[in-house]
DNA sequence: GCCGAAACGCGAGCACCGCTCACAATACGG
DNA sequence: CCGTATTGTGAGCGGTGCTCGCGTTTCGGC
């Protein structure tokens, strides 16, 4: 992890001294812009106040971080990652032929995550900086809370339980969902992969309207109306019976 | 409409040449702000850089709008304004007796108007800068196309249509839909708006998600799936059997 | 028609930002 | 032990939002 970032400014070995300072000194600037965005926002997140904080001077961050876009970058791996593991230990915790909690416990572990920390959300899942591109090591974190639902549709599938969406005539998608079920090696229907990312869309588009505050004249209480989403999602589109 | 942003600042009468010059210097002021939001998106939005394009000092600029966000909260207002004429217009184009195909018309128009201004979806879709409180004005542009899918709610609940959905035992929930039925004057069953709020987010999840660029590397071209996806929860959620 | 008042355009200026660079100090490895 | 790589420093560049005082222009009431 981090690797693109610190290839490009370190090469030296990992032990000594100087390592262990070095990281000890990422560690404290990742630690004070994470208290930024949670305070300010991602889009006021300054390297300059960083190094007040720090004591330092700014150019020394520089050192560390080659740019505020590469240091955002490194703090979305680790949102991603934590995100991911969030969603797999609440998964982890509920008995594994209980398919109706785990998608519960998964959809909510999301949402927690997200209402808890809703800058670090709006940072992964909120407006990108157009012309961004998102560099390879987000891809690997960014898939890791999707694999968790993934796997949840394959076991899904293993245990029987037939959806009662049906598939329209289109080739294209047909195509589209082979694609994606040779990329991820699940074996799951067309049909279930239809309801599965129906569902995904339909957590993350609550999460992002109730983070995002768009609920904010429509519901006092969104965690109520989440869980009964998420619970009719289960047994409507996903075919979970109980 | 943009009352509190000018009443701060011009008070005198609408006729005359200074009102007029105000007037296009105003459109032009957004005119080229919209143009540098399209470009690099919303947080590269520079009152300099458009005093430049403009050939004006940049101080000028202040006598229009009072700050940036002012501004930004211009360009949402007149988001949200388009985004509802392009919802309602989609809705009307079908017959009102055809609910499945005023779904499907509304939720594209959505995802439509989305795709062809990006910037503008981030704006008013994605990440909000912490702390910052919508202003009144935005409330009324920004229920007009949740209005549209609320009366299209009703007419479902009118013409007969029954959901498969079950209301979960939750007085709380009971509650806040009670509240939303009184607030907006319609009289949609529980289960319906569990239905329709769910549909609801489940169309800005998938556009979200899209627009932000969460399905690069899971579908090449999200527009098969976003009308499946739609076609299906009309059917399976809001009991649309056609 | 005139004159005070309101609105306007302008430029300098403040504090902040990301980022670069030459230089000095330091720790490391051969 | 000494050359080299790494680090910290401060000045500096161009950019930002925003304020203020000034002179000019336009408006409205007398």
């Amino acid at each position: 992890m981090l690797s693109f970032v610190n290839s490009a400014l370190y090469t030296g070995h990992v032990s000594g001294v100087r390592a262990r300072v070095r990281a000890e000194m990422t560690d404290e600037i990742k630690r004070q812009a994470r208290l930024q965005v949670d305070a300010a926002g991602a889009s006021s997140l300054s390297l300059r106040a960083i190094s007040r904080d720090m004591g330092t001077a700014c150019s020394a961050l520089y050192r560390y971080f080659p740019s505020r876009d590469h240091l955002l970058t490194v703090l979305i791996i680790e949102n991603y990652d934590a995100l991911g593991a969030v969603v797999e230990a609440a998964d982890a915790a509920v008995p594994r032929e209980d398919l109706a909690g785990r998608w519960r416990a998964a959809a909510g572990a999301l949402r927690r995550w997200a209402v808890e920390n809703p800058a670090d959300y709006g940072l992964n899942f909120g407006t990108p900086v157009p012309g961004y591109e998102a560099p390879e090591d987000t891809i690997g974190p960014g898939t890791r809370y999707t694999n968790t639902l993934l796997s949840l549709l394959a076991d899904i599938h293993a245990a029987g339980c037939t959806t009662r969406v049906t598939m329209p005539r289109s080739p294209q998608l047909r195509r589209e969902y082979r694609a994606i079920r040779k990329r991820n090696g699940v074996g799951v229907p067309d049909e279930l992969l239809l309801a599965g990312l129906t569902a995904w869309m339909g957590v993350i588009g609550a999460v992002s309207v109730e983070v995002f505050g768009h609920l904010r004249n429509v519901l006092d209480e969104p965690s109520a109306h989440f869980d009964a989403m998420v619970s009719m999602i289960g047994h409507e589109l996903l075919g979970l019976t109980r």
